[in-house]
DNA sequence: GTCATTTTATGACTGACGGTCACTTTTTTC
DNA sequence: GAAAAAAGTGACCGTCAGTCATAAAATGAC
């Protein structure tokens, strides 16, 4: 009995010291100059030894992977707080939008991290393991908004089709606006953040929305 | 005259070596693991000593924007063959999007490198030149698109607003498919290549079109 | 042809990083 | 309180981007 307490006591120690390295991590990565970010640093600002963050995390790696999750995670329980009105269903679905930019525009530290995450090769070589998680995630904001969408195909609000090529289209959509809002606008000859994100927000309803 | 004669000649060698050494970087960074392919790989496939490499390129990541504007370029010179039919608006815009999306799985040897560029952190250290090269290509890009988009206005096939927001649209919408495509299907619940592609082909036409 | 000068090529070297592992310290168990 | 287990640690290794002193080649004046 008294071990079990004891082990109960020491997992949540072990897994608060585990947040405090993906705090210590997340501040570094968010800055500038965050690719040349150190394990060693990060185990500094966590003021425990370096090989203490590889009995948590296999490798720098999975600490970045688990910093994705977490952002993530974030944005499933955002999205899914709000709620869905079945008469206003465009309204709900633009408001739903809005909010998930929002959400990525307030949590601009992760975006040198979910980037990365995002890279072909980072993919390629991730575990087994770490694809499924994510995979679960992706799964479970489907099980979230296909509702909603054949709710607006019976009312006839948007074209009638298979919700897949929906979120192939508002998947890609998305995730490109993104990758202009988080770079900034020196690279492109597009608007400020303001214009972006109405025209996509704009463009994302129509594609919705579909041809009748 | 003999000694202009030569110093072209020179020139030539010169750039002629520039071009073996992007052809030899390109084949090692369209491979697995081309993250740790190193200068020195490349001098040594190209045949030469790594410092001759830095004498041509004065960073690993200027050698590698290189070979993204060598993409685009490409690109640039495809869309431009192609032929905008005034009568046939919607159907030349599917036809070039899906030009512009064949070219990309055309080169995938390109997608470590043209995702690297795109990079955040990328953009952010990259110089002033580099940006201004970059911007000069966009320009390009809406320069020869734009007068298509205000045909179709006047037409009233889609609908009437300034360039600037469907730019964006189409952008994102772009670059977010490109991504899917070019990551393969492991780590989402889409489809394969064709269902992606088609799907979002499909989208961004009724982006583009938008709402009446 | 030859020698001085400029241009180009080179690879040993440097500093820094991710990851390992033999060792120390702390905690648990009996 | 001693043995066993768990957790913490930082010196060390191999590797890489980029530098720089030096070598080689090309050029041009005479």
């Amino acid at each position: 009995m008294a071990a079990i307490m004891k082990s109960l006591r020491k997992q949540r120690e072990f897994e608060r010291r585990e947040e405090d390295i993906l705090d210590a991590a997340l501040t570094l990565f968010s800055g500038p100059g965050w690719e040349s970010v150190s394990i060693d640093q990060i185990a500094r600002m966590a003021e425990i030894g370096k090989g203490t963050v590889y009995n948590h995390f296999g490798s720098k790696d999975e600490l970045l992977f688990r910093l994705m999750l977490r952002f993530y995670e974030g944005l499933l329980v955002q999205v899914k707080q709000e709620t869905f009105d079945p008469n206003q269903v465009l309204t709900s679905f633009e408001r739903i939008f809005r909010l998930a930019f929002k959400y990525h525009l307030d949590h601009r530290e992760y975006r040198y991290v979910v980037e990365y995450c995002k890279r072909i090769d980072f993919r390629e070589r991730a575990e087994e393991a770490w694809r499924s998680s994510f995979l679960d995630l992706d799964r479970a904001f489907s099980e979230w908004g296909d509702p909603m969408l054949i709710s607006a195909m019976e009312q006839g609000l948007i074209a009638n089709r298979p919700t897949g090529p929906i979120h192939m289209g508002m998947h890609a959509c998305f995730n490109g606006a993104i990758e202009m809002l988080w770079a900034g606008s020196d690279w492109c000859l597009h608007g400020d953040e303001t214009e972006i994100l109405e025209a996509v927000t704009a463009f994302m309803m129509a594609g919705v929305i579909g041809q009748q």
